[in-house]
DNA sequence: CTGAAAGCGCTTACAG
DNA sequence: CTGAAAGCGCTTACAG
């Protein structure tokens, strides 16, 4: 493969001037750039990325981390579509994308750092966010460039971009109550997620203000999968009083949730929405109400929030929110 | 951030030594391999792995393609589970995974070639294979190492990992027959991928042997959406004897036929089957039989091939084909 | 078993 | 406007 010595040799200029046409650098003589574009189409010189990071310190690549236990990784499809949105905008800017998947937050932490500081990556774009995050401290103290898809704990300076979970919580309910539920259930992810602490803090909001009885026994935790939701919609149900709507943090638990109910022949008893708008879940019988969330935009923006960092030197950690919209289907809309 | 010398400084050893400490060199006394590892630690060194690519001349990173239309990129689930089957093996074997998305052949084309020549990835997973590929042929002529999902066209040199997909056409055609249909239709994919050709030719196959009348409006050509099976089975029941039922070539696209169905009451009129085995058409109303795809198998075992090439030196183009499976729920199961 | 030296392919002050 | 030189952080024959 030819290298940049070899095009200055063709061209008959010094490397340094290669190089200089290559960067489009200004004070080159138009008669010499054309010699050397010349040379480079006729040794279809690419330049050594390595090398030009080595003494630029920098790479010109981002690390993203998917972080989820294997089977859940894409069921869902919040991460492809996730991935879309930064993949779309890191390539707009010249920036290619490492991805590395990992499945527990100590696995999450290590490559992290491993992208950092071995792969030498410009940034770092973290895909889910837990309340207590030890990585979040070490990226902050090494001050390395990241944004965090979710958010970071109360006036940490971290940089990311949410969408309102604590909106989509009080729409849920909100749209609940107009339809004359008032014994309304949460189905609920991992509380180590930020995103779960938020949607059942919006949750609990609005049933506080609508003053709704809320039994400890009508929030159930589960994992963000089918099975998850059919768990928990199944242990709902042994309750003495059973809830005649309940909201699901996510769709896929709500597709889980779902099964239940057509299993018993209770999907008009029972209400159900979720949070995502899969594609499919307009489809089901009955079809599903959901809040749907701007996936794709969070992707693209937290890779604009890193470029911004990267390219521009803006400093200092920014926060963005982006709102989610109620979609009412059938699975809510009808009275009770 | 430290650098070898750092260590080396710390150690009292020369960078070779350390840099030998690193690469697991079997000469190195164990008092010194000691001193190293401790000084290493203390300094928390990562090894620059642009640096170590310059002069190793590999960079234990692997490029992706994933080339679809911006919209159906990760609408189907194949997508997200062919990444994670490559994901997971690459990983396996400490390789890291450059992702790049792009939309036309063209675009493709570039992206590889800078992947290779710029980004100096050791190898590169295509996941989407046309029936003329030029790109293939310039990948061949410059011997980079790369892997294809699908299939290259006969006697071509090229390493790919294939789905069985003539057997899927002709599995589709067979339960079909077996349930009593003859005029069976198919709604097929863009015909430059060699998938569509494929799972085309197997359709035909099976419907010669059975002797079935197959006139040239039952074979529909669409994209693989859920909009392109729409609009195929839309022109399926303008046809004066429309087909009792239809193999369609997607999932997305069997979900997109069913709407149609449901639309005009006519889900049990038509049987309808798909490919691929995406997680919720197994819910929909009637639930949709398919031919499942091993789609994280295609991706762990295409990581496999390449990985065998760069690391053990195996030459030669290699093919693997995996099997698919038939899986029958209520659109297909029913006797005309 | 260990080190000094050369070199991987670039960029970038410095000098002219 | 252009070039010679130093250097980015490693690895690896070569020598001992």
């Amino acid at each position: 493969m030819a290298n940049i010595k070899d095009v200055a040799r063709l061209a008959g200029v010094s490397p340094s001037t290669v190089s200089r046409v290559v960067a489009g650098s200004s004070r080159i003589s138009p008669e010499t750039q054309a010699r050397v574009r010349e040379a480079m189409k006729v040794l279809n010189y690419y330049p050594n990325a390595n090398a030009r990071s080595l003494v630029r310190r920098a790479t010109n690549a981002v690390g993203v981390i998917i972080a989820r236990p294997a089977e859940q990784a894409f069921a869902n499809p919040f991460f492809p579509e996730v991935l879309r949105g930064i993949g779309a905008e890191l390539h707009r800017h010249g920036y290619d994308l490492v991805l590395t998947m990992t499945t527990t937050p100590e696995e999450e932490h290590a490559a992290c750092l491993r992208l950092l500081k071995q792969r030498r990556v410009d940034g770092v774009i973290l895909t889910s966010s837990r309340v207590h995050d030890a990585l979040l401290e070490e990226l902050v103290a090494g001050e390395y460039p990241f944004v965090l898809i979710g958010r970071a704990g109360e006036g940490q300076p971290v940089s990311w971009v949410n969408n309102d979970n604590v909106a989509v919580g009080e729409m849920a309910v909100e749209h609940l109550v107009g339809r004359g539920h008032q014994r309304i259930a949460l189905i609920n992810g991992p509380e180590e997620l930020t995103v779960s602490l938020d949607r059942r803090q919006g949750f609990r909001q609005a049933m506080a203000r609508y003053k709704l009885d809320l039994p400890s026994e009508y929030e159930v935790e589960g994992e963000f999968t089918k099975d998850g939701g059919y768990r928990a919609m199944v242990r709902l149900l042994t309750l003495p009083q059973p809830p005649t709507a309940v909201f699901c943090a996510d769709d896929a638990m709500a597709v889980g949730a779902l099964m239940v109910l057509k299993e018993r022949g209770l999907t008009r008893q029972v209400a159900l929405i979720g949070v995502n708008d899969d594609p499919l879940t307009a489809l089901l019988d009955p079809p599903l109400s959901t809040v749907r969330i701007p996936v794709f935009d969070l992707g693209s923006t937290a890779a604009r929030l890193l470029l911004d960092g990267l390219q521009h030197g803006v400093t200092g950690p920014r926060q963005v929110v982006l709102p989610s919209q109620l979609v009412v289907r059938e699975s809510t809309n009808w009275t009770l």
